[in-house]
DNA sequence: CCCCCCCC
């Protein structure tokens, strides 16, 4: 029975120590709430046992410690495997050496009423961790990764001259950062650095610029404000790699990143920032391209890195945006590659003005996939950059595929405007639609709605049309027995039913009445046009039937919309090219996306 | 402590 569980004895002494132990196995013999007056943040103070020892400053994390308390599971006697710790100093009094031990993730070995006693007999933990005096009696296995090289660091980066002597010490890994515990190191390369902004708000105003760092273990941001913006602007170089030490750690808004770090870094007065100057093995930015040709089935907002050829780039236009107000300044870009399609890229604000024509290799990190008119394009924004001819086998080869004949192959433009019928078109509404005047164009406005058939007008629905294959033209009964065609100039024996009606269809902005030919009406009343066509020369009752069962269903209206006029009168006629069923799926994404539209 | 990420 007492062996049923085995505790990593001595564990808390390697922990305690600042060193790295994997997943030890501990149990918890007690707990207590920390006095808060915020129940948000509230959290426990645990004691808890490695079999050898006892060690009573141990805390969860808050997202921890709400899920536990959530959950209901934290029980006394339980046992947990603790997957990511930190020690932390409490510097409060100077004079009291205290640690706490922060436990970020673990699970649950086994719950306190299913163990119901305490392991072994442990002991206070000695506050001197010495290796010999603590040092379990078995080897313990410690990571062998990055982290490794930690445990040396640890207990010494107080007494490290950062000035001269961080070449070729150990660093700490970017993902141990965490905001408890300040006393560490990163070696990082910087793969982005903003511009400097300027904000002025009702909380004052300042500058500030960001930039994100990259280490083998993964990447975070780091912004400086004011009297750091004049004094580190300037140092900070994108793909050159420094030392960074001491600064504040908070948790990143990860609406404004999309950087794989919980948490952010501002640089402080005591920030310490040294470029390094010697070869070093951490990477450089690393890229997941997609071809040009994919990137017209995915979904737009999605994020992605592209790499191609520049086959055109427009001068920078300004404009005022209607929404905000704000000046815009854009440029277009048409890139190329090996997939043999173009997609326009779009830069906005200084990468739109500073790009150079002169290189033709273009990389885009982070670019963000839009939609217009039916064609997909590319955004540099705020979290991607665009890099030039970069020093990567990528760039390598697609400067040799276009030199060798690339630049003359003909590329299929997947930003190209496409809003015809069995095409996407952008999702619009009725009302919209009148409101901007968009039929004043001369071949009309596409556009797609969402819609429901209110009342499919019964009146003069169909029509005798020439039995032609490829003719819809009315014919003339000649009362004989024969029909004439006069676009054919010829006459039949015979004729054929087509349908020719006006439906009235309301979206989430109004109604509107849509002509419709033979084939949408058929998927709208669920017959042939000959079907109805003989029901309504004989059965009045039965046309009313069918046209009324039609109502109330849902579809997606591919619609073209053009101002004509009608007796010196301008009236907007709406025609659907195309009725197909609702496609929820693309529909919620377009409702979504308008959603953040308004929200922003 | 910012947080605008856009346009036809």
């Amino acid at each position: 029975m007492a062996d049923k569980y085995k505790l990593s004895e001595g564990a808390l002494a390697v922990l305690m120590r600042g060193d790295k132990i994997d997943n030890p196995i501990m149990q918890v013999l007690g707990s207590k709430k920390l006095a808060t007056n915020d129940p948000d943040k509230e959290r426990h103070r645990m004691m808890l046992s490695d079999g050898k020892y006892l060690f009573s400053f141990a805390m969860f994390t808050n997202q921890i410690s709400n899920s536990i308390l959530l959950g209901g599971d934290f029980e006394m006697f339980s046992i947990i495997k603790i997957k990511r710790s930190v020690t932390s100093e409490i510097n409060k009094d100077k004079s009291a050496d205290k640690k706490i031990l922060v436990i970020m993730d673990f699970e649950f070995v086994a719950k306190g009423s299913e163990v119901g006693y305490k392991i072994g007999n442990p002991e206070q933990l000695p506050a001197n961790l010495s290796k010999e005096s603590t040092d379990p009696p078995k080897p313990m296995q410690t990571n062998a990764n990055s982290t490794a090289r930690m445990k040396t660091s640890v207990p010494s980066i107080s007494g490290i001259n950062l000035n001269n002597t961080m070449q070729g010490k150990a660093t700490h890994s970017i993902s141990t950062i965490t905001p408890y515990q300040n006393k560490w190191v990163i070696k990082a390369r910087v793969t982005n650095k903003s511009n400097i902004r300027t904000w002025k708000n009702a909380k004052g105003e300042g500058s500030l610029f960001s930039f994100d760092l990259l280490d083998e273990s993964g990447e975070i941001r780091v912004t400086a404000f004011k009297e750091s913006v004049d004094k580190y602007y300037d140092i900070i170089q994108v793909d050159k790699v420094y030392y960074i030490s001491k600064c504040m750690t908070k948790m990143a808004n990860k609406q404004y990143s999309s950087l794989k770090n919980d948490y952010e870094l501002t640089l402080t007065n005591d920030s310490v920032v040294q470029e390094c100057e010697e070869e070093t093995d951490i990477p450089t930015t690393k890229y997941d391209f997609v071809t040009i040709d994919k990137l017209a089935n995915m979904e737009v907002g999605t994020i992605v890195d592209c790499i191609g050829i520049v086959k055109q780039a427009s001068d920078v236009q300004t404009f005022t945006a209607k929404s905000s107000g704000r000046e815009l300044k854009k440029r277009e870009l048409i890139i190329v590659d090996p997939s043999k399609a173009s997609v326009s890229v779009t830069l906005w604000g200084d990468t739109a003005e500073n790009y150079d024509y002169t290189l033709p290799v273009v990389v885009i990190k982070g670019g963000k996939i839009g939609e217009f008119g039916g064609g997909k394009n590319l955004a540099v924004s705020m979290n991607g950059f665009l890099k030039y001819n970069p020093d990567i086998p990528e760039a390598f080869s697609l400067r040799g595929w276009y030199d060798n004949g690339g630049c003359n192959e003909e590329a299929s433009n997947i930003s190209a405007r496409s809003n015809m019928g069995g095409f996407q078109a952008n999702w619009m509404s009725f009302r919209e639609v009148k409101d901007q005047d968009l039929g004043n164009v001369e071949k009309g406005y596409y556009y797609q709605t969402a819609g429901t058939v209110i009342l499919v007008r019964a009146e003069n629905i169909f029509y005798k049309a020439c039995p032609q294959e490829n003719c819809n033209k009315k014919i003339v009964d000649l009362e004989n027995g024969t029909y004439r065609c006069e676009k054919c100039s010829s006459e039949y024996p015979n004729f054929k039913y087509r349908l020719l009606g006006n439906v009235n269809v309301g979206d989430w902005s109004g109604n509107q009445w849509v002509s419709m030919f033979s084939s949408e009406l058929e998927i709208l009343l669920g017959k042939t046009a000959q079907e109805v066509g003989e029901i309504a020369e004989t059965d009045n009752d039965g046309l009313m039937q069918i046209t009324n069962e039609a109502n109330f269903k849902q579809y997606t209206f591919r619609c073209r919309a053009k101002m004509e006029k009608y007796n010196d009168e301008a009236r907007l006629k709406t025609v659907a090219i195309k009725v197909e069923p609702l496609n929820y799926k693309e529909y919620n994404s377009h409702l979504i996306s308008r959603i953040q539209q308004l929200a922003s």
